[in-house]
DNA sequence: CGGGCTTGTGAATCGAATC
DNA sequence: CGATTCGATTCACAAGCCC
């Protein structure tokens, strides 16, 4: 009995729900906006079955009237030190309430992004560190076009923050290194990210007023989705708005839920959304990292004559040589072992990537292992 | 009797202290670094006696094992006692200490920096707020040259947080608006700042390895000092290091005040600030109203160092000389300006490109400033 | 022609990293 | 088993030039 039911809990993580993942997918709201609170809308889902939160919370401390206690209770405008301290400790635990509820929701190995300013964003990641979310990156969303500060009193405020978390310190989050690179012109993506805000065509309106006031641009929503989500996956945004992240969401092959109180927003949402045609399923694949790519060992080279055994191959400096044998290892005077393990062993490190590591000579040049991989994939694949 | 007394306190207030300012003033040790630790040091202070705290806190990174470049090199992390915590509560209880101490010692006006990234800086600016810091401005510092991620598991970490903040709401905080113009090309300057990280000849070093692991560049303090402190203002840093901000306060002719535990950090500090020498008082007055606003980049020039405040600059045959000040103004005996209002008016001319106009002793030849812009751009842009 | 100096090119180094 | 790095800076060395 006791054995049985660790089984399933172990099974349970390791699928991110208890209950089967299929199982549990029926019951989710996919392309749906729930109405009401996000607190209490989130609690009619299921415990680990979204891949990935995406909120964008009120950023207001003031309070005014727009934002009230878990219990429903309205808080009054402020305006003395002593009831600051009040506001920021109500402030605080609105922000438990939602996260807890969306730490919940997510499965053990989804993660989230909330997006906020220096009003807001330092109480938010101290929250998110004491719940147990792990930090993966702080991101700086630089504004191309931001509000200047018109009464020249301090700099102008031309980035907002996001965070990006796991579940936990050992979470296996989905990261699309070689999409992000791809995107970024073959280099890595930094943590800041020069984006537009929200105007022109994109920006809702409504008899020449904006629809919401802090509408997000969809580039950061697609940046965000591409970088941490695969094709098919759920995507939550407890404080929809006019919908930004179901367009994306749509337009990128992923689901969504959203929760919004504002029937005025819903409806704009849906609407936007209807008109976000996806896109191909060609244009949604992203670039894969060599590691998803057809595998090819050392072995089959020399099987198919590309490398013949006996062949000699040398690190790039000519330091340390080896010979190629039969099995696809190597041997030099001192050992022998695969590509990896022995370009290891003989530098002393920890680890060695062997292809681009040895070197061999091929029609009067001296090119990494990879090369010869390369042109066997070329001639094999296609 | 009630009129007098609250006389009294509005002039304490203004002038930031119980005691008359000189008073205060006269009991502290400028110029001085306390050794031992920070909330020690500070509690040897006298209350609302500085005008500045810049604080570089431990970051608490937490880091796991070894960390290896693709190539196989060893990357040199910072493994100092002084970054170790066991907690999340132990590293907030640190900065709950600090930060009272250093709110004690400021004056009601003064203002306050903290640096960090995002394993601390949620932490500290939650706590700050909680204490009644006002938070002014988040400022991000965007690393030109960053360390990449070599695993490829998470977005370059390229920047680290500031935050600044007044005592209070209603502070009277300084904020040198029209030197951050000047020094930003005629534009607001905005809360991204493009910094290089600190290398080369700047980087102190003991046998050939690093002093300091994170020593910060002088062009971030003197973009802070310059912003936020007027000449003459006191400026404390409770984790001193090796003294970049001893170091700038001496250029700009602010008064310092470092505590540091560390005896070999403080030995550094000491020997190199007696090497910064201060600027003449002329190239340190900041263009205080606004005037005409012609564009110019010429400011970065300065705060990389490309030019030094104090330079004397004249046009082509010599016939005009003005020196530069640390905003990027020029100023000479009649009058002082932007680099193409000073050119007009000293030309009696409508208009100027002082690019070209002023010319620059730069390795022994004269050359018009726009020489070296585009040295700049070269040595900078890709 | 050679010594000394300048200039240009490419290799090597390394940075607050939860990798 | 084998995937994974960007840019500023410095240094070494070659090429070119002057005297």
């Amino acid at each position: 009995m006791l054995k049985e039911r660790t089984a399933t809990t172990t099974r349970a993580k390791a699928r991110g729900a208890g209950k089967g993942e299929a199982e549990v997918r029926h019951l989710l709201p996919l392309g749906q906006i729930i109405s009401g609170d996000c607190v209490e809308a989130m609690r009619s889902l299921p415990t680990a079955s979204v891949d990935m939160v995406f909120a964008d919370p009120p950023y207001n401390l003031q309070l005014g009237g727009d934002l009230n206690r878990p219990d429903g209770s309205h808080v009054d405008a402020v305006t003395d030190d002593w009831d600051k301290f009040d506001s920021f400790a109500t402030y605080d635990q609105f922000t438990r309430a939602w996260l807890a509820e969306a730490r919940r929701v997510l499965k053990p190995n989804g993660s989230i992004w909330v997006i906020g300013s220096y009003h807001n964003i330092f109480r938010v990641g101290a929250i998110m560190q004491d719940m147990g979310f792990w930090v993966l990156n702080d991101i700086i969303w630089r504004k191309a076009n931001p509000m200047p500060n018109f009464k020249g009193t301090r700099f102008t405020n031309a980035h907002e923050t996001l965070i990006w978390a796991s579940m936990g310190e050992k979470a296996k989050y989905t990261f699309n290194y070689r999409a992000m690179k791809t995107l970024n012109d073959e280099l890595q993506m930094r943590s800041d990210w020069v984006l537009p805000i929200c105007s022109g065509q994109e920006r809702l309106k409504k008899g020449g007023a904006k629809v919401h006031p802090t509408q997000k641009p969809e580039a950061l929503l697609y940046r965000v989705m591409l970088a941490t989500t695969n094709k098919g996956d759920v995507v939550l945004d407890p404080f929809f708005g006019t919908g930004t992240t179901g367009a994306v969401a749509r337009r990128l092959g992923r689901e969504w839920i959203g929760c919004e109180r504002e029937s005025a927003y819903r409806e704009a949402a849906l609407e936007r959304i209807e008109l976000a045609l996806p896109l191909d399923e060609s244009a949604i694949t992203t670039m894969q990292s060599p590691k998803a790519a057809p595998k090819v060992a050392f072995g089959t080279l020399i099987e198919t004559g590309w490398i013949k055994p006996g062949t000699m191959v040398s690190d790039k400096k000519g330091r340390f040589a080896a010979q190629v044998r039969a099995d696809g290892s190597l041997a030099c005077a001192a050992d022998s072992g695969s590509i990896h393990s022995l370009g290891a062993k003989l530098q002393g490190a920890p680890s060695c990537n062997g292809w681009s590591f040895w070197h061999i000579e091929h029609e009067g040049q001296v090119k990494p292992l990879d090369d010869i991989r390369q042109m066997y994939l070329l001639a094999t694949e296609p």
